[in-house]
DNA sequence: CATTTTAATTACATTGTGTAATTTAATAAT
DNA sequence: ATTATTAAATTACACAATGTAATTAAAATG
């Protein structure tokens, strides 16, 4: 796959995001003349990227050719990491989950996960016809925090704390391996294949999870930080004390005797339970001061709450944020919006299989070296 | 003045910052070739940006050709607002303070304010031989917030809570005004002109002003949010309540019986001051927890103490930081280094004057339409 | 069926770069 | 002193990504 230019990667990600759309609705939105649109598809074709169609509804003039994203062109694999489990997601280019697999390994070493989650990758690829160059890489959402050479997973992944991890595991899964933060890869999905309103500009969200993360895309950009750990919510909500973390939720269930795997185990006991409505109220409490100091630090167009809760928590979170009311960060401010994350419980896995769909297709780190769309 | 390209105003910015540097120097450092720059210096030339002289040191071959800036070629003027005064600097291109007013109106509508400062700006470039061409703009730093339309400054300055008080400055000034937070100012000041080591690739200010504010500049833009309102690292300081900000210290000393004026007042009285010494202790604590915070959002490179307080007292607040010893905000993880502002107390007019100066000649705001380094 | 309208394409010009050869000005070796 | 060596700077030329303007395409309208 050839490395693709700057604005290539914006008419993609246009398509992506905005289609169906013709060549002229490219060329306004993307301040590019029609030609230059017209040269780039053309330019593109060999890759199959876009189906074409004509559009039927206009009044006058040409037709449009619609064009959107071949679904089935390319994916990606996303890789979350559970308790006693690791979550597998095939996505394809439009951001449909393909396939899926919980992998429960009986060893958890991050080698003998990672050769578990490629055989199951292999079995949905082989179940869903799809040829191995048609799959641009894997992304894994890793629940901890990266230093300049090393990486400290959260405390409940014994095995995970120790820098030689993201060396491993790009070791044995043997090709285009993609690791980041679980908060920034379910920020990146959100903002790709969330089509939240008005989240354009800058979209903040934060990531409720085994711990308190969050992840930002600002201006088509994801934001990482110098180190990779920019975005960390949680730091309000110390360690050993309540805070609105997923993990902190089972923590709590147990506490009143409800005890539970994982995360996936949560939807069926949410209806009228009421340790789990106190819990709402709490975190909902605790998250509306995270939106606060998210507001106040990076004035985003939107929060948006997600992670491994399921939805309906979700939503019940945002509700509940909505009721806490706080005042804004500073005189005549207020708070940034906040929405529940679109994306289903996968949020998180499909963030991470986002991640090598966007270097690959989308915005991408932008330009090159030479700082002026060309090809190095 | 002509719009300058991308690739120009990345060369200008290093020559500014890093200077003297040689054409290759300059080439190896932008991933420019040789011939690229020697174009680019050539292109630049009657803007005559560049004092040139041959280095001596060299051991071997053509020796270099050194390129600074010429300071005197441009200026620029920041206004800072205090309690009784506007506070006004002349900048020349390298950062040096070449005149200052304090300009005392009778009344302080903004019209009137503005109109004693261009009186007084005139005076400064008549006395140094400044002719109107050379200024390219007057950077105002604001002590407020801004909306989609509207302004929202520091409660003390009760004529200027108003939207229109921008549209008012700028009709009044009559020429290039760039209008900003004066937290964002500071930052992008420091940036440019503070020459912190380090700060390179993500340089967080706390504004210790009015109130307590901050800015950004990562990978050399300016990091303002949606709104313009990013970086507010006194939202954990509620209003009302002892805070960290140079305004506080300023009524915590009236209330100990040392009534001053205004921040400029404050240097003779800061040795062997035990409400001072006090102020530090407690100011420097709750400084902690910002540091924190901005460490948690941004994770940036270095975090710098500035605003308006003599630099002693930005020192000391430092050294209280430090002992404070935070834990990180999150596993493994811990505070980004913090470090005293190095601009001196005129830090905020530097930083106000900073603003034309930066868009004019430096990073400025990324690229163009075309997103390839053309000029549109 | 000619006219109008809008989309898409094509031919050609422009510009900001890179590559590679050349020139320049110094030091080091003979 | 002369020549070789070295590194900096410049120059001639090529190229890629775009814009401009003219052209072609495909529909609705009168």
């Amino acid at each position: 796959m050839r490395v693709l230019s700057l604005n290539e990667r914006r008419l993609i990600e246009k398509v992506a995001t905005d289609g169906p759309l013709a060549r002229t609705d490219l060329s306004r939105a993307l301040g590019l003349t029609g030609a230059t649109v017209t040269r780039m598809v053309a330019e593109l074709d060999p890759l199959g990227l876009f189906d074409e169609w004509p559009d039927r509804k206009g009044r006058g003039g040409q037709p449009k050719r619609l064009l959107r994203l071949k679904a089935r062109q390319f994916y990606a694999a996303g890789l979350t990491f559970s308790r006693w489990s690791v979550e597998l997601v095939v996505l394809d280019l439009i951001g449909q989950v393909v396939g899926r697999r919980s992998v429960r390994p009986c060893a958890d070493s991050p080698r003998v996960l990672a050769l578990a989650s490629l055989e199951s990758l292999a079995e949905i690829a082989t179940q869903h016809g799809i040829a191995p160059e048609k799959i641009v890489g894997i992304g894994c959402a890793m629940p901890g925090n990266f230093g300049p050479h090393s990486f400290k997973a959260h405390g409940i992944f014994a095995d995970f704390d120790s820098p030689a991890v993201v060396a491993e595991f790009k070791h044995t899964l043997a090709q285009a391996v993609w690791i980041e933060n679980d908060g920034k890869s379910a920020a990146l999905g959100e903002y790709v294949y969330g089509r939240q309103p008005d989240d354009g500009r800058a979209l903040f969200l934060i990531h409720v999870g085994h711990g308190v993360g969050g992840g930002a895309v600002i201006d088509g950009v994801p934001f990482r930080g110098v180190n990779g750990n920019a975005c960390l919510a949680g730091f309000l909500f110390p360690y050993g004390q309540p805070r609105p973390s997923a993990f902190d939720l089972l923590e709590t269930l147990a506490h009143a005797g409800q005890r539970l795997d994982d995360f996936g185990d949560l939807n069926p006991i949410l209806a009228d339970n009421r340790v789990v409505d106190d819990w709402v109220a709490r975190a909902g409490e605790q998250l509306s001061s995270a939106v606060l100091a998210a507001t106040a630090f990076i004035d985003p167009s939107v929060v948006v709450i997600g992670g491994r809760l399921p939805p309906v928590l979700n939503r019940r979170l945002v509700a509940r944020i909505h009721e806490t009311a706080h005042p804004g960060p500073s005189r005549g401010l207020s708070l940034a919006p906040v929405r529940a994350a679109q994306l289903g419980p996968e949020g998180s896995a499909i963030g991470a299989a986002c991640l090598p769909l966007f270097d690959t297709f989308f915005g991408g780190t932008a330009g090159n070296n030479y700082l002026d769309g060309r090809r190095s």
